[in-house]
Parts: C-alpha cells; sequence; structure tokens
DNA sequence: TGCAAAATAGCACGACCGTTCGTTTTAGTT
DNA sequence: AACTAAAACGAACGGTCGTGCTATTTTGCA
C-alpha cells in the first residue's frame, strides 16, 4: 500500500489483527466445533487440537489462553452457526404457523445431520448441569436464548390467530423440546430407524391440540393418530 | 480339611468370599453410583473413589480389575435400583392406564429425586452415543429393556381398553420419554422451577389424546390445555 | 527493505490418570 | 494357635493433560 492515508484510517486496530491470526483460530475453531460435537465439550483436548491442525500445543493454547475459553468460543461459534442455519432462514417465513413449523423442521434437520456430530446444546446441557462455571453459563445463555426465540414464535402464532389464545408458550415449547431430546436419544444413542418420523408425528399432534379449531370443525376435529 | 465333607460341599467358591470381598465392593459402589450421578461415567475416577472410601488405588481398583469394569457394575447397580424404585412397584399397579400412570410418576419421581445426582441413562446416552464399546453396550441394552417394559405396559393399556386400538405403542412411548429429557433438561441444567408440573401436563395431554374416548363423550371430548 | 509486533514452536513442570507388581495385613478355617 | 487365601496397601510406571516460560519464526506495515 503506497497512499497509505486512506487505508490507515479505515483500519482501527480491531481489524488490523485480523489477518493471520484470526485465520487459524478459525481453522483451529473449526477442528474444536468438530471435536466437540463429537467427543463433548469436556472431551476438547488442546493437544488433539494440536495434532489435528498440525500444530503445536502451545501454538494452539496461544490463541484462547485458557481451555476453558476455548471451550466457550466454541459454544459462541457453534450459537453462531445454528442461528444460520436454523434461525435466521426460518424466520423468513411468515410469522405464525409457517414460522414454527420452519424452526421446527429446521431444528429437527440439524439434530438429523449431527448424526454422527451431535448437539453441542444437548450433550453441554448434560456435561455442565452439575458444574458451575463460566462455560455452563455461557452454554445455558445460548440455550436460554434459542427457547426465548422459539416461544417468541409460539406467541406469535397466538397473536396471528394460528393456536389458541390460551395457550401456555412456555408448556408447548417444553413439549416440543422433548421431542427434539428424544429425537437425539433414540437417533445417536439407539440408533433407531425412524425417529425423525416420530419426532415429525409428534410435533404435528402437539400443534393439532393446540390449533384453533377450524370454522368447518369447530365442534371439534376427530383426532386420530396421524397414520404412522 | 479334617471333617470337611459336609461344610466343602455346602459352600462353593463362590459363596465362599461373599464376606468381606463384597461388602467393601458394595461401599465402593454406593460411592461409585454417586461420583458417576454427579459427574457422569466418564467422570468417574479409581483415586478419587479412594479417597471417598478411605482405600488406596489399587485396593478399589482390585475389585474391579478395570476402569470399565467399574463402569459396567455402576450401570448394572444403576439399574437394579432403578428397577427397585421405579419398576417393580408401579407393576403392582393393576395393568393398564394406572400402572401407565405410575410407571410416568415414578419416572419422574427418580429424574427430580436425583436433582442434584442425575439420571445416569439420560446422561450416559449422550456420553457414550459416540463411544462404541462394552459400556456403551451395557447402557444400551439397560435403556432398551426400560422402554421395552414401558411399550409393553402401553400395549397392556390398549388390550385393557383403556387407549385407542390404533395406538402407536412406541410413538406414544416416544413422546412420553421425551417430557421425560425435557424435564431433566429443564430441572437440572437451567433449573427451571415448574419442569414438574410441565412434564405431568404433558403426559396427561398424551393421554388424553390417545385415550379410548369415553361412551359419554364419544363424539370427541372438547380438548381444552389443562389448566397449569 | 527493515523493523516492530504478532504468531508459533519448543521445552519443562506439576498434576492426575489407569494400571502393575510385590508386600503386608486381615479374615476365615482347621 | 497355626495356617492359608483373600484383601488391601504402597510405590512406581508410562501416559496425557493444561499451562508457563523463552526462543524463534513469520507477518504486516512504513
Amino acid at each position: 500500500m503506497s497512499t497509505t492515508l486512506l487505508s490507515t484510517v479505515v483500519k482501527h486496530p480491531a481489524a488490523r489483527a485480523l489477518h493471520k491470526g484470526q485465520q487459524t483460530r478459525a481453522v483451529i475453531l473449526e477442528a474444536a466445533l468438530g471435536q466437540a460435537s463429537h467427543m463433548g465439550l469436556e472431551g476438547l483436548s488442546i493437544g488433539a487440537l494440536a495434532e489435528l491442525t498440525q500444530m503445536s500445543k502451545s501454538g494452539v493454547f496461544a490463541h484462547f489462553g485458557s481451555r476453558e475459553e476455548l471451550q466457550i468460543a466454541v459454544i459462541r461459534e457453534y450459537h453462531a452457526r445454528f442461528e444460520e442455519e436454523v434461525f435466521f432462514p426460518a424466520v423468513q417465513e411468515a410469522r405464525g404457523l409457517p414460522r414454527l413449523r420452519a424452526l421446527f423442521e429446521r431444528w429437527v434437520g440439524r439434530v438429523t445431520v449431527e448424526l454422527d456430530s451431535g448437539c453441542i446444546y444437548i450433550s453441554g446441557a448434560v456435561e455442565f448441569d452439575d458444574r458451575p462455571g463460566p462455560v455452563r453459563d455461557a452454554l445455558a445463555s445460548m440455550v436460554r436464548a434459542w427457547q426465548a426465540a422459539l416461544a417468541r414464535a409460539i406467541a406469535l402464532s397466538v397473536d396471528a390467530g394460528h393456536l389458541r389464545a390460551d395457550t401456555d408458550s412456555l408448556q408447548m415449547l417444553f413439549e416440543v423440546h422433548g421431542l427434539i431430546l428424544a429425537l437425539h436419544h433414540d437417533a445417536r444413542f439407539l440408533r433407531l430407524p425412524g425417529a425423525v418420523d416420530r419426532a415429525r408425528t409428534g410435533f404435528e399432534r402437539i400443534v393439532q391440540f393446540y390449533l384453533l379449531a377450524e370454522p368447518a370443525a369447530a365442534t371439534a376435529p376427530p383426532l386420530r393418530p396421524a397414520a404412522g
């Protein structure tokens, strides 16, 4: 850069160090995400990470300052990807039931795609439910944010007149969340086939229950189990 | 051995060593169960166990032969207690819906009582969903047995005429299991109050759906969310 | 091209891990 | 009381872990 007046003005210190450091940091984070999805956040090992990225242990270490910070960075990265792949596309859908369905469907997709990688929200919740500290706090705040977003989508569905006015959005959220957890359990641990369909069927059943009765069948639709 | 005919015949080697050894083994197992409930099966540490039981590491070790065997022993012990506290008392109830309700209620109780200890079935499923080996196999077989028992109870409820004939027992099991997992998640990780009630409400909603319509309201009862 | 700063490597430390082995204590039997 | 087999101990091994240091290399900018 010869006429550097402009460039020096443009780049503030934060953006200056954005070149090599952040780049390999991203590489490490990518590997860490894979390792954490596979072995859990507690299974993260700086040594193994160094081997995976062809670096020295101290080189990897220097990017985060501590194992805890690495774990938190992984959580944040996972959160960002989760937003990008689940939340943002879904909120493009029309508010109400369409958006809620999209959120659930993409959520299922995420858990299913991760069949041989694992959802950090779920595994982390189990790993850190008895382990206070900054890692748990970071994880909990992300999970809470996601649950709040879902609760909001449910409430919007009520406002839009798609669901009953007396719908308890937190109760519905609890039930839907259970389906995802059961899906994760049956598909990943028990390796049962058809778990995805069971989750979808369960979701439809829940929606059907909280659904505002359609005018044509205002007396109450004949509820039948969805044919498996 | 002088007049040992009788005694040698009566006691086989298995029964002979039943005194001191099995006794301290039980003490170790008790402590191990606590540690595993708290830190997970992978958090089991022979050193920590030795400290807890005031023994030497090698003394603890000798009782199991390997860490893996210790983990499996813990799983078996947990299974036995689970049977004793959840399954056996519940099957005393009349077959059909009463028994199914009892199973669920005791299951909830177990997860709730373990609020500061943790359900090994659930934490183990997450820890070992990507880790093949004898520990995973042992755990999976116990979980499968428990799920099979539940599915049987549901099927019996159908046979007894309490639930619809077209009930998909595995689907219903999936949904009920989800409630337990969500309870475990919200109560243990997020520390949300009222999670037990949400699980109960969800169960009643599921039962209500699969319920055989009562003669008086055969046209379809007006389903309302159970007042929270 | 030169220079400061950032990035990475190399090495060592202390802690804990599961496991082995030889010895010593303890318990149960005659 | 003497003997034996089970039980418990204690020390050590090889390994991995996270983390601190100090060099050395690499990078980005003037």
